[in-house]
DNA sequence: CTAGACCTTCCAGCGATTGGAAGGTCAATA
DNA sequence: TATTGACCTTCCAATCGCTGGAAGGTCTAG
C-alpha cells in the first residue's frame, strides 16, 4: 500500500510518516517502480505502536528504543519496565508542577475583581 | 548597569535577556558609548516579571501581553483575569491528560514482571 | 600594555511536528 | 490518446523557548 493508506490505517499522517522515516524511528520503506513508498501490515502496526507511544507521552528517543525492543524478538521486559517507570515519574513531577501553578494562579485570580478598575492583584503578584 | 548584572539581579541569564529583547518581550535597552546594553532597576523589575510569568507557565505571547498590561498604567484587570483563567483551564486539561497517561502506564507496568523474560505486556499493549 | 572578564552580533541546533513550493506518477475519464 | 486531478516525491522553512558556539569588540586591574 502507499503512504496515504498507511496513514489512514495507522492514524499517523503521511507527512509525519516520512519524518519518522527520516529520523530513523521506523525502517526505510521499500519503493515502487515509480518511487512511491510501499507499506505492509507490519509497517502499519509499527506506526500504530509509535502513535500510541506518543499518546502516552514518550519522547521520540524513547520510542525509538521501544520500537527496537518491540521489533527484537527478545523483548527483555526489564528495560521496558524501567523506561515506563521513569516516564511515569517524570509525568508525576510535571503534574505536581502544573498543580502548583494552577493553585497559585487560582489564588491570584480569586482576589482579582476582573473589571475595568486598575490595580490588578495578578499583575502585582507577577511583579514581585 | 550592564546586562550581566541585570541577569544576576533578575535571575534571567544574559543570553535570554538579549533574546527577549529581540522578540520584543522587553523594550530595547539603551546603549553605553561602547555599545553595551544598559539597564535600570525598572528593567530588572520587568525581567523578574517575565521570569515569574514563565514559572507560572504562561507562553511568551501571553507574557508579552501581560507585560504591556503591566507597563500601562491602566491595568484593566478584566483582561488579565481572563488570561489567567484561560491559562488555568489549559493547565488543568494538561493535568488530566498526564494523569490519564500515568494511570495507563502504571497499570501496564504492574503487569510487567520486569525481568529478562520476553513477552512484555507494556510492549504488547503499545502494539495494539 | 596586556590579560581576562565582560560585552557584541550572528548563526545553528534542540524536539516534534507542520506548512508550502515545485515537481513526478498514476488511474480514470473525455 | 490526452488530460485532469488525486496522490506521491524532495527540500526548505517555520513554530516555541531557549541554548550553544564562533568571532570579535570593550573595559578594568595589575
Amino acid at each position: 500500500m502507499n503512504i496515504g493508506e498507511a496513514a489512514k490505517l495507522s492514524g499517523v499522517n503521511a507527512k509525519l510518516i516520512r519524518h519518522y522515516e527520516s529520523i530513523a524511528i521506523i525502517p526505510k520503506a521499500s519503493r515502487s517502480e515509480g518511487g512511491y513508498r510501499t507499506y505492509t501490515e507490519t509497517d502499519v502496526h509499527i506506526l500504530s505502536f509509535v502513535k500510541r507511544s506518543r499518546t502516552l507521552g514518550f519522547s521520540m528517543k524513547e520510542i525509538k528504543k521501544l520500537v527496537s525492543l518491540w521489533r527484537n524478538k527478545s523483548r527483555a521486559s526489564s528495560e521496558v519496565k524501567a523506561m515506563a517507570t521513569k516516564h511515569v515519574e517524570e509525568m508525576e513531577q510535571k503534574i505536581l508542577e502544573l498543580q502548583e501553578m494552577v493553585k497559585t494562579l487560582k489564588h491570584l485570580a480569586r482576589n482579582c475583581h476582573g473589571d475595568g478598575r486598575p490595580d490588578c492583584p495578578i499583575l502585582n503578584a507577577l511583579a514581585k
